[in-house]
RNA sequence: GGGAGUUUAGCUCAGCUGGGAGAGCAUCUGCCUUACAAGCAGAGGGUCACAGGUUCGAGCCCUGUAACUCCCACCA
């Protein structure tokens, strides 16, 4: 045991929390191990990018994890929580491709790939710790002796055992389709990586004459500038007005092309002008009108949205350049009717923001049907639960009506797709391992460019993570895991696609729950962004109040699943309505987080006092017979949280179990029971001093284990100071609720007197009573015995210069303050302040509020229904507060009477 | 066009299976009481969005309405 008297005078997190944590790394607290005598809980961290910095998002989902790792490593249980990164394909690449601009002016084609992907893996060493020593900072207990890369090798071989098994099985396709393109990442996307908004657009109505006539059709389009790859104008079979058009054929505006006149179901006769411009390669709808009437696909642009040839006089423009220069062109040959203003849905890249082009292209897909099916049966059957309940609603949409997944990107960093091509026989060979030459013809073989999506790898992260393709001890021990923890942002992106996967290739769901959180937002309920300058560094807020206050502060006051607000002020001040410009906008106070520091605080300051008094040894209870009324009650309370938090925490509550925690420690354990036993603690020749010191370090030491998985920092410093078995608070044992410290009578007993106490001072302050002006304190009642018990805290705590518990009756006189109490009447003779009528016309409300809570109990008591319906318990509840209310109410009609007669 | 969420004190939000409305911050009053002014003792402040319904009893369950937010969706 350290010393117990040397702790710092001021709370201080920067003293400690490092040292904490370096020294429970160095101890290897965090190392889970299989262990056939424990159960094992797992967590798989969800990989941050490994290029990235900690956000208030990581934050906060690194935060719960933690808590529940903590609680079940303290309840015993083998509790592994896997920590790594994600590659982040493009994310990662467009940074590295961004420096090479910036500091030599290449791209990656002028270093080639090979060269590009080195540049990749510097970066990915240089940057790949930063995030990780961030995770540290907020106190993560991941076993760091297992930390995972999703590009890693053992992840890699997962993802080839992957992509040919269910290439093997039919599941995964190349093919041309109409995918999402973005022209700055150069990439297809999937549709999960497109974000939709709404935006005002134009609708423009042109002419497209018809051959060999002066006549011609009018078609509205949002998009002018692909129709230099129209290959047909389609009408629908039933409308009346264009019958005799089908089969025509018409002339493509500013091309020569002729392109016919065309009857599908899929025209809307209502919409529009009722004329549809068809284009295959531009439109996912066209696309597949295109394929029912065999039209030729003409491609307009290059891959980064620039005209290509077939724009004729446009070509090499960007794509809405050509927009305002074909519009223009068209009205001058007056072949453009009209403008109309239109909003319409956008697709921007989930990266970059730049507007999506739907494209055809070719590219690998996965086959979603009949993955999904497995998927949702694992959900239905309750293999895997979300918690809250409501995402699995969101998460069965999805699933019910999943697209194929586009999972080729055209980027270089990621896991290249091991299919290889021979030009010699035109073979296509997909292998787990990579080859030279073609099985069929055995000319050589290149590989393809493409590498896959990022989140293909990630969802195989829960079993990859644990050896899969391999039947490793940690996969048969850790597998499936207990629980995944993330935002509502990533269902699809990636808790779903981790759910096909497992079930597809483990046979198994890979986690029993999945604890869904919300965002976290700024102040004005904005979402942090870099852009916006909103954003709030988590670090910086460690560094002001300490990682404990900011994970208290993110874990409290806000219900599972729903966002948070996280408000700060900033200096100088960030006028309304207007968003804080971080160049000039310093973060200078965050008030939630502030009252969490207070917390942690009050409980330095509590222990810092046990520690002052404490000339104990040894962390034990003492014998009951010498427990003391306070001591059984703050005992008593204290079972009953342990119970408690132990059950919310079982139940994902995990604010809800920091605020019980939270108010047990502040208002029972500082408030009453450390102002009770202070004259025990300070009188040197009170026997019972000592009972005091063994149940306040009991009481204290175990709520620093009920908090400890939330304040990890904190609680180790008390908890080391105290006395204590063992080595650190992370590998104590969690305290368990135990029968024989639940004190029923004494709980009411106490409430009794703090009521009567509280009553007081509430007297007292009225009456404007300086707490230094000692007054005697006479209690009339008939339950002496515990009013006796409790003399000493109303001379300490109601300042009460000398108290006399009485059962004889009516004490009443003009000099002294009356006060009637559950159980007992309170008289405090303060003559120079009492005042007749006002303690008169003060009896009155007294008299009224009594008066109405016995009508209220009455009327229920009254009521045949709730007497024979109501649980028997409440019936007594109702009829015990009835009878006190009416004893009070007697008392308060004498007085009135008393005092009128002086 | 579907789906979800939110609406509780001035502000930000809790309120677990229905049983007399809570916290933090802010406001007001009095206190530097030898653990803590990052504190102590008090006080004020709410037709729990609205309208129905179920129930002995509704912030909580059901139906509908309104406002706001988010997600999904191929109407050019």
């Amino acid at each position: 045991m350290e010393d117990a008297k040397n702790i710092a005078k001021t709370y201080d997190p920067k003293s400690f929390e490092d040292a904490h944590y370096n020294r429970w790394v160095t101890k290897g607290y965090f190392h889970a191990e299989i262990d056939a005598k424990k159960k094992p809980f797992t967590i798989v961290i969800p990989p941050p990018n490994v290029t990235g910095q900690l956000h208030m998002g990581h934050a906060f989902d690194e935060t719960l994890q933690d808590i529940l790792i903590r609680y079940k490593r303290m309840q015993g249980y083998s509790a592994l929580w896997v920590p790594g990164t994600d590659h982040a394909g493009i994310a990662t690449q467009i940074k590295v491709e961004a420096e090479l601009r910036e500091k030599e002016g290449l791209t990656r084609y002028d270093l080639g790939r090979e060269k590009f992907l080195e540049r990749v893996w510097d970066w990915k060493e240089m940057y790949g710790s930063r995030i990780i020593n961030q995770l540290k900072k907020i106190g993560s207990s991941c076993d760091w002796d297992r930390e995972r890369f999703t590009m890693d090798e053992g992840c890699s071989k997962a993802v080839r055992e992957v992509f040919v098994n269910l290439y093997n099985k039919g599941l995964i396709y190349r093919g041309p389709r109409i995918i999402n393109w973005c022209p700055n990442c150069i990439t297809a996307l999937s549709n999960e990586e497109v974000e939709h908004s709404e935006q005002a657009g134009h609708f423009w109505h042109i002419k497209y004459p018809i051959k060999g006539t002066d006549d011609f059709v009018i078609i509205a389009t949002t998009r002018p500038e692909t129709m230099f790859g129209d290959t047909a104008v389609a009408v629908n079979p039933e409308d009346e007005r264009y019958k005799d058009l089908v089969g025509k054929t018409l002339l493509l505006p500013l091309t020569d092309r002729e392109i016919p006149v065309i009857a599908d179901e899929y025209v809307d006769k209502e919409f529009g002008t009722g004329c549809v411009k068809i284009t295959p390669a531009h439109d996912p709808n066209d696309f597949e009108v295109g394929k029912r009437h065999d039209l030729e696909i003409i491609k307009v642009m290059n891959d980064d949205a620039t005209m290509n040839s077939y724009a004729g006089k446009y070509e090499g423009m960007d794509r809405y350049e050509c927009r305002k220069a074909m519009v223009k062109d068209l009205e001058d040959m007056g072949l453009l009717v009209k403008v109309e203003d239109h909003s319409h849905n956008v697709g921007q890249c989930y990266r970059c923001g730049t507007t999506i082009e739907p494209i055809v292209s070719d590219q690998w897909f996965v086959k979603m049907k009949p993955l999904a099916e497995a998927a949702i049966k694992a959900v239905n059957e309750k293999h895997t639960e979300f918690v809250p309940e409501r995402f699995s609603k969101i998460y069965m949409n999805w699933m019910e009506n999943v697209y194929d997944w586009c999972i080729s990107r055209q980027l270089w960093w990621g896991h290249r797709i091991p299919a290889f091509y021979c030009d010699s026989c035109g073979e296509m060979t997909v292998s787990k391992t990579d080859i030279e030459v073609c099985p069929k013809c055995g000319k050589p073989v290149r590989q393809e460019e493409d590498v896959l999506d990022t989140w293909f790898s990630s969802a195989l992260w829960p079993f990859s993570t644990l050896g899969w393709p391999e039947k490793t001890p940690e996969l048969d021990y850790f597998y499936p895991t207990s629980v995944l923890v993330t935002g509502y942002d990533i269902i699809f992106f990636w808790v779903s696609r981790m759910i096909f996967s497992a079930c597809e290739h483990t046979g198994k769901a890979p986690f029993k729950h999945v604890f869904i959180h919300g965002l976290v937002r700024d102040g004005k309920g904005e979402k942090m962004s870099k852009s916006k300058g909103n954003g709030v560094d988590p670090l910086q807020i460690i560094d002001m109040y300490g990682a404990d206050a900011l994970r208290f502060t993110l874990v409290t006051g806000v219900a599972p699943g729903n966002d948070m607000r996280f408000p700060v002020t900033y200096e100088p001040p960030v006028p309304a309505g207007k968003n804080p410009d971080p160049s000039v906008n310093k973060i200078v106070g965050a008030p939630t987080v502030e009252a969490s520091r207070n917390f942690a605080n009050k409980i330095w300051n509590a222990s810092r006092f046990a520690l002052m008094n404490l000339d104990i040894t040894e962390n034990k209870l003492p014998e009951m017979s010498e427990l003391q009324l306070e001591d059984k009650w703050i005992l008593s309370l204290y079972n009953t949280l342990v119970r408690e938090v132990t059950t919310n925490l079982d139940h994902y509550e995990l604010g809800v179990a920091a605020g019980k925690i939270y108010s047990f420690v502040w208002e029972k354990l500082c408030d009453w029971y450390i102002e009770l036993i202070k004259p025990r603690l300070f009188d040197k020749e009170n026997p019972t001093g000592r009972t005091a010191q063994y149940v306040l370090t009991y009481v204290l030491s175990g709520s620093m284990q009920l908090l400890h998985p939330f304040m990890p920092f904190i609680t180790e410093e008390i908890w080391q100071h105290l006395p204590h078995e063992g080595e650190s608070i992370v590998i104590s044992k969690f305290p368990e609720f135990d029968e024989a410290l639940s004190f029923a009578d004494e709980e009411k007993q106490m409430e009794m007197i703090m009521g009567a106490i509280s009553a007081i001072r509430n007297r007292r302050a009225e009456m404007n009573v300086p707490p230094s002006k000692k007054a005697k304190t006479i209690i009339v009642t008939e339950n002496a015995d515990i009013f006796k018990k409790g003399i000493a805290f109303f001379e300490k705590l109601a300042s009460a210069a000398e108290v006399v518990v009485d059962s004889s009756k009516s004490r009443i006189d003009s000099n002294a303050v009356n006060l009637i109490v559950h159980g007992a009447e309170i008289f405090l003779p303060m003559s120079e302040l009492v005042d007749k009528d006002k303690e008169l016309s003060r009896l009155g409300v007294e008299l009224k509020k009594l008066e109405g809570e016995i009508k209220r109990v009455e009327g229920k008591l009254g009521n045949a229904g709730f007497t024979a319906k109501a649980p028997q318990k409440l019936i007594e509840a109702e009829k015990a507060k009835g009878e006190k209310y009416k004893a009070m109410l007697e008392k308060v009609l004498e007085n009135i009477k008393a005092m009128k007669e002086l």
